[in-house]
DNA sequence: ATCGAAATAT
DNA sequence: TATATTTCGA
């Protein structure tokens, strides 16, 4: 009865159905334990000395899942062998000799746990964790025969996304990633600290997802509250941050999406609890912007009960918005110009699994607030203020920038430093700007106050960019860009900003200003900003109307 | 239902 | 204090 992929796939009551290699000498204590096993419907195979136990393994390597095997007092040695033999199978010690270093051997040896005996039910039902994550966290290449199906069975189970092709509306959790996870956990636990196997070490994870509260009691007679319990209630919620989230989303087989950013809580058997924070990548390595190519399409809600556990009721987890994330998140607000950048679709464009709308609300929100609590600061900004056209054409020393340096197209300058409210690097070519030429790294929490122009847009502005570099450079339309038509408003601090569609007398003279900039293009940027980026100038255009852009000719053809 | 601001929480 | 989350009105 071997269980085909598709056999599998309707592995519905998975547990059940599980094979499971008994291996014990005591004729009465095999019996009893698998009369326990077949009770949960498990289909238990007994042998009583290893060499029978190796061989049916070998001989049908798609046979078990899971062994339990018996460490008697007597002889060792058997089980030692075995496990060293079957290293494939996750292998279960069990033993009335509780002995730590018998115990601490058998783990060594590649046991996944060990069990006192006796075996109550209780420690029996919970088994099939070991083959779950076994067969999420081996390899593929090392994933036996009989686990895979599991794999897949399970993953469809919980409608994740298998190479396979399932789609269906997948939880946005990659199981391989949680798998990884785990493993680390379990690596941790196992090799460092904690000397009892904690009965559930690879679901760990899972485990304390479950309970948000405290409780916990997850130790070595855990039980089979695994996923119950709580179901919907905080789901709302719990569902966005998940574990890990993040990357998943639409594709799978692609590299290694990036990770998680979000903090997560690690409790441990002891009881302690450690802040782990995944970075995005490390500080050093250059990444290139995300890949993952995602639709933003996410999970669903209709997830069926199974999902309970991969939800990971983990309460609310902190966003940690990273350099790395934030730099994402400003690449968003960027293209999408400040007449777009709401919530949901920022979210959207920076793709972070596992951000939820209100992660992102809350960040524009004070991005917002930085930005306009800065803005009247701007003293500079007189240039602007002036009727004289004139004034525009020397630039001042410090330029005064929508934005901090930052490139939009680049593909990640190297690693952002702190100050969460500046851009990542890059620099003004051509323009003075203050922060030395060709260094990337970021001021620090000077940058922070930015200086955006003015009473101006400077969403829509964008950031001073190196001209030929971008194509939409010099594109600027003929029509009237809301960031100009608020650039009086040097007072944007006491009064309230135009509304963008409003014409204002400056117009001209901001006409003016665009002209000769489109006309002298080898010339900076005033005041070291850039045009705005492609995507807002379309974004504006399409919302006056304008569908259709022949960008072939941006950077030239523009008369006056 | 979502956005944005304000209130809260950590 | 700063920043993230939650609440609440529009």
């Amino acid at each position: 009865m071997v269980c085909t992929a598709n056999d599998l796939q309707k592995w519905k009551d998975f547990p059940k159905g599980l094979r499971v290699l008994l291996l014990d000498g005591d004729t009465n204590s095999a019996a009893e334990i698998s009369a326990k096993l077949e009770a949960m419907d498990f289909i238990v195979s007994t042998f009583c000395n290893e060499n029978e136990a190796l061989s049916a393994i070998s001989s049908r390597t798609e046979g078990f899942h899971v062994a339990i095997v018996e460490v008697s007092t007597s002889s060792s040695e058997g089980c030692y062998k075995f496990l060293e033999n079957a290293k494939d199978l996750p292998t279960i010690m069990t033993s009335s000799n509780q002995c730590l270093s018998t115990m601490m051997k058998c783990i060594a040896l590649g046991a996944v746990e060990f069990l006192s005996k006796p075996l109550s039910e209780d420690k029996l039902r919970n088994i099939w964790q070991h083959v779950v994550h076994k067969a999420f966290n081996s390899g593929a290449s090392v994933l036996s025969d009989s686990l895979k199906p599991v794999k897949e069975s399970v993953a469809s189970t919980l409608e994740l996304q298998m190479d396979n092709g399932q789609h269906e509306n997948g939880m946005s959790i990659d199981l391989d990633k949680v798998s990884k996870f785990t493993d680390n956990d379990l690596e941790q636990s196992v090799g460092s600290d904690k000397f009892p196997a904690p009965s559930t070490p690879q679901l760990k994870q899972g485990a304390r997802l479950l309970d948000d509260g405290d409780c916990q009691e997850h130790t070595n007679s855990s039980t089979e509250k695994e996923n119950g319990e709580h179901e919907h209630e905080g789901e709302s919620k719990s569902v966005e941050i998940t574990c890990e989230n993040l990357y998943a989303d639409g594709t799978l087989p692609p590299n290694k999406p990036e990770k998680t950013l979000i903090k997560e809580e690690e409790d441990f058997v002891d009881g302690s609890k450690r802040e782990s924070t995944v970075s995005a990548h490390p500080p050093n390595r250059k990444v290139p912007s995300n890949i993952n190519g995602g639709t933003a399409s996410p999970n669903k809600a209709g997830v069926p009960s199974v999902s309970r556990d991969t939800k990971c009721n983990r309460k609310k987890i902190k966003v940690d918005w990273t350099p790395e994330l934030h730099k994402k998140f400003v690449q968003a607000v960027e293209q999408l110009g400040v007449d777009q950048a709401i919530p949901s679709r920022i979210l959207e464009l920076m793709k972070v699994e596992g951000l939820t709308r209100h992660n992102v609300a809350s960040h524009l929100q004070k991005y917002r607030m930085h930005k306009r609590q800065i803005l009247p600061k701007e003293e500079d900004r007189r240039w602007l203020h002036q009727r004289d056209p004139m004034q525009r054409s020397y630039y001042p020393q410090r330029p005064i920038m929508a934005f901090p340096p930052y490139q939009s197209n680049h593909t990640l300058s190297p690693a952002p430093a702190y100050p969460m409210w500046g851009q990542p690097g890059g620099h003004l070519p051509g323009v003075q700007v203050w922060s030395p030429p060709g260094y990337p790294v970021w001021q620090p929490t000077e940058s922070w106050h930015w200086k955006p122009v003015s009473g101006m847009h400077a969403d829509a502005w964008g950031c001073p960019v190196l001209p030929p570099a971008q194509g939409p450079c010099f594109s600027y339309p003929q029509q009237n860009m809301p960031g100009f038509h608020n650039a009086h408003a040097a007072d944007y601090s006491s009064s309230m900003p135009r509304s963008t569609s409003e014409p204002h007398p400056e117009e001209e003279v901001i006409d003016k200003v665009v002209k000769e900039v489109i006309s002298k293009p080898w010339l900076p940027m005033p005041l070291g900003l850039k045009p705005p980026s492609t995507d807002s100038v379309l974004a504006e255009l399409s919302r006056q109307g304008i569908s259709n852009i022949p960008l072939g000719n941006k950077g030239s053809s523009n008369p006056s």
